[in-house]
DNA sequence: AGTTTCATATGATAATTATCATATGAAATA
DNA sequence: TATTTCATATGATAATTATCATATGAAACT
């Protein structure tokens, strides 16, 4: 049995408070960051009480590990979107699926490099180590949507390149964003998200 | 006589103490948020105690929105290592001289775009409205450093790639720093900092 | 059925914090 | 010098919050 098989009724029903208690953390924790984010307001919208947390985790350092991980539930969907032939088509579909109004307005379904880096740079070692897997993790498959194919054994330094092309993508997608929600004017605002989507792919835009 | 330049002995006094605490508040509101700016704290650190705060702002939030605006003292001295003669060198020096390992581990002395985006967001309007008139400060000094000279009336095309241009660096410079500042491995946040600094101005570095 | 286990609830405690009312003592002024 | 002003200090209050001790009631097991 796994640990999502649980026997009885009883465990059964744990899991799913542990579960309501998770996703609820990791959207309020994008949404208004760990300082904000209350063990009380979490435990009521998840449709239980403050004393009931602390039967699901250790403490509220052990509930920010855990959902800060859960809060990569959409990497996998955007990841997907890039499906177009070439690598540069699938770097303008990156970035393009990930300025979007609909990310900038919603956080608390976005991305979490976004929503927790600031948090995360003011924690612990333990904490951004946390965040460094998960970013090492994000590069690696975006490295591999911008390389050509299999790339044969001869093309190192072409992989190096493309290892700073996908940090940069990142950074680039993580500052947009972040840019992007702290401004008043939507069409600023909008205008922030669309730089990066212009340059994106081609330097040369139109010619 | 100007608001900096007080009659009585008392005044001057006042002045000073208030200066201290925006100095204060300035720098640990870029080290620790919002959230974890404490009155108590700052008003303590300005050699003041939290009783004397109010004389001094109307409320937390005067201090914040005051705090802010300083906190783009060093704006002008970055602006200023933008001195080579060529526009695309210009924006490697802009970029070299934001992406430091002094910059990512010293917040408290830098970027407020970096330092209070994730805060700002989470604000309200007037708070936005701030924000956006720094940043879009910001931006016109950039692009005024990216183009080629004086422009003649001309080149609007160029203008409108050159405010993308702009847009871009301040994204990827805040990005990248956040992001590097995330991260537990000093060798893996130096190269998040230099991919972005590879790149740059050359799209085909070496060659 | 009777007993035990345990998921959740209730209630309490201690710490932090923003804010304000009032006190104090020194500078400014008459 | 006497009086007033006011920059700062002291002390109090109310709100928020993390954490834990204990209670409760239903499921699980004998």
């Amino acid at each position: 049995m796994t640990s999502h098989a649980p026997t009885t009724q009883r465990a059964a029903q744990k899991q799913e408070s542990k579960n309501r208690l998770l996703r609820v953390a990791s959207r309020t924790l994008r949404k208004l960051g760990s300082t904000k984010l209350s063990i009380n307001d979490v435990s009521a919208q998840a449709g239980l009480t403050h004393g009931a947390f602390y039967a699901h985790f250790k403490n509220k350092k052990d509930l920010l590990r855990q959902a800060f991980h859960a809060a990569f539930d959409h990497r996998d969907t955007w990841l997907a979107t890039a499906s177009a032939p070439t690598p540069k088509q699938r770097k303008a579909q990156l970035i393009a699926n990930y300025l979007t109004p609909e990310h900038r307005d919603h956080p608390e379904n976005g991305c979490a490099f976004a929503a927790c880096a600031h948090d995360i740079a003011k924690a612990g070692a333990e904490e951004k180590s946390a965040f460094e897997t998960e970013l090492k993790t994000s590069l690696a498959r975006v490295e591999e949507l911008l390389s050509e194919a299999k790339l044969g054994a001869k093309s190192r330094e072409k992989s190096e390149n493309e290892k700073a092309e996908a940090i940069n993508l990142i950074s680039t997608c993580v500052g947009a964003i972040l840019l992007s929600r702290a401004v008043e004017d939507p069409h600023f605002s909008q205008s922030i998200l669309t730089a990066a989507r212009d340059i994106s792919g081609a330097p040369n835009k139109g010619k």
